[in-house]
DNA sequence: CGATTGAATGATCTGTTTTTTATTCATTGG
DNA sequence: CCAATGAATAAAAAACAGATCATTCAATCG
């Protein structure tokens, strides 16, 4: 029915504002239930454990942001190495700011991360599909010349994995992550360009 | 004199079998010094405390992977790309190895990263030194075309972070790993060949 | 007098008890 | 019946006491 959903939705804002303002860990399911008006047995008619009700709200978010990193996809007059710059400084800036901003998402996304790793995998995976026609279309247009867009999209995913949880992996501030992953970008889009065909090893070009 | 650095080694050769066989944690003062045939006060004449005994051993281990990393530098008959390969290739197999048959290590690595982040910086820029050399080089011999070997070096880094700290940033096998830097390692030496000049965005190319 | 000791100290860890909390489910209300 | 409750339970977290440990330093030793 609908009021299922409409329930849920109201046990997801509740557990949201909780969540942001005190942490994962110190809302209690009976604060969400108290907020939502319910017995906290109540919310188990809805989720399965307040795990998935945290899972719920991080979807929604990483949804959110796979739709704005859609968009990127539509844009006109824009090369593909425009749109992989787009793609790769809009999750920096994006996770970076919510990050910091609000320091309690961090305990829930690593709590997340850590008991349902296959969620954290299936958001790296929708990212990169993303990243994979972002380089088809450079293909496509002549920009790019590699054999397998969804294999260069895996490479760049690894190859930028420092910018994807910033205050994760270093302590370095914005700035000079976004210095950094410039420098990361350039490279990574001369290789493009360049193309890295089905030849494993180049041997030998020069010599000293 | 000499005795202090005789002495010094001793502490430190007590300490490395102490670490490695019960850990960083369970390992106490006490334990080295009794190993060392002399009281725990006394160890605090030849080191500031316990980490510092650690990060001497942390620290010789990192010279000899900098000297075998330097190692790449002099063999004759490589092209640089194939030296960056060995470089890269050699870390990353190096510390898999070093830190899955040792689970020990992994502790007290994470501990003076923590507790002392400066000295694994040191650390990286000992590497990086090594790296922007392969670079140099490369562009000297023209198989990279690069402006700034030092700033190449970084970005390499940058986007090679993966693969320094295996365990840690993932749960990779070995194998799937080595796949993934192979391909990053492709993207990266395709972008040093064809050079990322001073120019920063190449606009426009083609259009779909 | 420099080198070393070992007891003193405060911080940290360990194991245990108590409390809180997530989750279940038999019961109740509409 | 369906939705909801709230007492019961087991698991996790907090609180606490006791022990251990890193570190210091006044006192000894050579």
């Amino acid at each position: 029915m609908n009021g299922i959903d409409a329930t849920r939705q109201k046990i997801i804002d509740a557990a949201k504002r909780r969540f942001a303002h005190y942490g994962y860990g110190k809302t209690t399911m009976a604060d969400v239930a108290a907020d939502c008006d319910m017995s906290p047995g109540n919310l188990y008619r809805y989720f399965a454990g307040k795990l998935d009700i945290a899972e719920e709200i991080a979807r929604a978010a990483a949804m959110r942001t796979v739709d704005e990193l859609s968009e990127i996809l539509i844009k006109s007059d824009r090369t593909a190495a425009e749109r992989l710059h787009d793609f790769l400084f809009y999750d920096l800036r994006e996770t970076f700011h919510t990050l910091e901003q609000d320091p309690k998402l961090v305990e829930m996304a690593q709590i997340i991360t850590t008991e349902r790793p296959h969620f954290h995998d299936e958001g790296l995976e929708r990212e990169r599909e993303i990243l994979a026609r972002i380089i088809e279309f450079g293909v496509l247009s002549g920009e790019f010349r590699v054999g397998d867009p969804e294999y260069a999209a895996e490479m760049i995913q690894a190859a930028t994995l420092k910018f994807s949880y910033p205050q994760l992996f270093s302590r370095l501030a914005l700035d000079r992550l976004e210095r950094e992953l410039e420098g990361v970008y350039q490279l990574l889009t001369a290789g493009l360009r360049a193309g890295v065909a089905a030849v494993p090893v180049p041997q030998s070009l020069v010599e000293a």
